[in-house]
DNA sequence: CGTAGGTTTGACTGATCTCAAGTTTGGTGG
DNA sequence: CCACCAAACTTGAGATCAGTCAAACCTACG
């Protein structure tokens, strides 16, 4: 039974002690970071393609994704963000958002000004390890995500898409593997997979016919975590979550 | 005319000089770094997937490209490589390798111990910034081919493909944006655009009906740069490669 | 309750794949 | 310089996975 949110960056600093083990000073420079929090619904655009953030927004509660958009209208998720995950480290570097950042659920964000952290990365060398790790994670997931629309037919996609979300999800301790509740919309892992949310939702029914997971409404619980891997060709190697 | 290559770091240089602007003293750092060069063929793996490698090369002359196989043998290219691309600066953070680097055409190689690169890069903060920002430019590329693979049709696809490569290409000052000479074959488009080789080849002559490009073998010439670009949804924002 | 957003189903369509057979090309050795 | 060969490219016909369209059904929430 987890209290009430404290708003404290301790999820995101657990989160990057998780990728590259921090000191106790980084630490402390870490929680000595000034910021405010929000609060926003779902579907809300934190971050849109075009624009100079000026502040680095971290998510502290809810969920979230990346997504770029064709002419067409159509989009595409590139990612999905968890509690605790540094929603725009890239903007200490690159000025200009080559994509959109938006919320999946209702979400409370802490904003830090990107003077600060830059300060705090520059004068704390684990801190600024820690934090092109992350960075180089964020790409090999990108990677993988290629991979998955590129190659892999419509139900691996989608259970690939679930293992990844599960993997990463437990690996930050914020629940069990095998049973856990879906924060997106069919519509969501459409986008995120390259597919129609209606084939979306036929995939869903063939992973339960096959015997791999049971769901009712979006409450999903993997009954067969083998067969699950083997249909999604999910191998978490590139998630970096081991030891090293 | 160029002459005959002479095995320097120049290209790698000059290459982050572009990404961010480097001081006379990190030029020197970066020039007095040791390295070895190699040649190798078309097709030659440099980094295998699961590997832990102990150098990190760079592409002197030549293409090459990065995928990910999946269970069932399929390929999917993430990236192309340009001479002046470093091919694995995520290794000196990560150190299994989660994607294959493998070259397209014969390539020279220089490969610098990790080490010593992670010596000039500590010491040199413009360094440093330079090779992140390079990281972040990568992880955009991929986020856009995500987009690419998962949301365009095929002959805007393989159009978007051909637009990224004459830019980084010609951003690089390797050539000219409007007639050049594809160094990989319809097979390697295929695996960077999710589709097959046969209709690739379609793709490419839909390119030419539509009038917005010619072709003689591999020899391609742009005709009509806007319709190309629109086909294509082709903004180069992405790349970063402007003014900042 | 009413409503909007989300999910499910069915029937039909079509973009892309598959398979298989040619054709062209570029490199190599005689 | 030419003949040869493997790799790359091209073409056609038929199959299929996933998309489209449209309707109905939930269900959470005001």
């Amino acid at each position: 039974m987890t209290p009430k949110h404290e708003n404290t960056l301790h999820e995101v600093i657990a989160s990057l002690d998780r990728i590259y083990p921090l000191g106790s000073s980084d630490r402390a420079a870490l929680e000595a970071l000034p910021f405010e929090t929000t609060e926003h619904p779902a579907h809300f655009y934190l971050v849109r393609e075009g624009t100079q953030p000026t502040a680095c927004c971290m998510l502290l509660q809810g969920y979230a994704c990346r997504h770029k958009i064709t002419s067409t209208g159509e989009r595409q998720i590139v990612s999905f963000h968890i509690p605790g995950d540094m929603l725009d480290v890239q903007h200490l570097e690159l000025d200009r958002a080559d994509h959109n950042v938006q919320t999946i659920t209702p979400v409370t964000i802490a904003w830090v000004p990107k003077p600060d952290l830059q300060q705090v990365i520059d004068a704390n060398p684990t801190v600024r390890t820690a934090v092109l790790r992350s960075a180089l994670i964020d790409a090999s997931i990108f990677r993988e995500w290629v991979l998955n629309v590129g190659r892999r037919e419509a139900v691996s996609r989608v259970a690939h898409m679930l293992c990844e979300f599960v993997a990463r999800r437990s690996a930050a301790g914020l629940g069990s593997p095998d049973c856990f509740r879906l924060p997106m919309t069919q519509e969501d892992i459409a986008d995120a997979t390259g597919l129609t949310p209606v084939h979306v939702n036929r995939m869903l029914q063939t992973l339960g016919t096959r015997g791999v997971m049971t769901r009712d409404k979006r409450d999903v619980r993997i009954v067969d975590w083998e067969g699950m891997r083997r249909i999604a060709d999910f191998n978490p190697a590139y998630l970096h979550l081991g030891p090293r």
